[in-house]
DNA sequence: ATCCTTGTTTCTATCAGCAGAAACATATAA
DNA sequence: TTATATGTTTCTGCTGATAGAAACAAGGAT
């Protein structure tokens, strides 16, 4: 199988939170590790409305990194989109 | 939910390996994508003994990138190290 | 129309990961 | 012991993602 599908593989395969973090800590850098979950953050604040502007200061980033995020969530087909939307909707249900 | 843990639960919600692939391509770059699936591959081959110059001369990568690797496996309670069993005992019984 | 807010794009400089190369460490064989 | 193969570390320069800043575009409110 080639390298991609079955890293793929892998990650699907992983059903424990703890496992897929020991796992991304352990192949990923620290550094790339927070612009990831920055990203997933960014996203997060992006589909909840928040201008640019203020989440951009809130974490101290640029717009560049933020126009990116939401060329992302423009695509109809988007998963990451579909993904914050179960996410947020559990959110809203836990208060 | 810290965006950490968030980001982790997505991950290990996702079972579909099309989905995991998507949802990576949306929030990495390109780049950064090859690079993992360079890595992944790059541990596979350590795992299996290949030696870190033969490795190297395969992929057109330099020894400092192995060496990060092999740090990896060389750790016990490494879950890499786990995954990548299970991934090359499934592709022996493949063959 | 004018102003203000917000989204988007562009420019230069910075930083982390890494290439390329060399040196160093260790072990095994001759 | 000496030579060879392999693993590890270190150094300088390069590259891609992005910070910081500015400019541009599009609406909405007055």
């Amino acid at each position: 199988m080639k390298a991609q599908k079955e890293l793929m593989q892998v990650f699907a395969e992983l059903d424990d939170v703890e496992d897929v973090e020991q796992f991304c800590r352990e192949i990923l850098t620290a550094k790339e590790l927070d612009d990831l979950y920055l990203r997933w953050q960014l996203l997060k604040e992006l589909h909840q409305k928040i201008p640019q502007r203020t989440i951009a200061a809130n974490h101290g980033i640029s717009l560049c990194k933020i126009t990116r995020g939401s060329k992302i969530l423009k695509d109809k087909g988007s998963i990451t989109l579909k993904l914050l939307k179960k996410t947020l909707e559990r959110e809203s249900d836990e208060q």
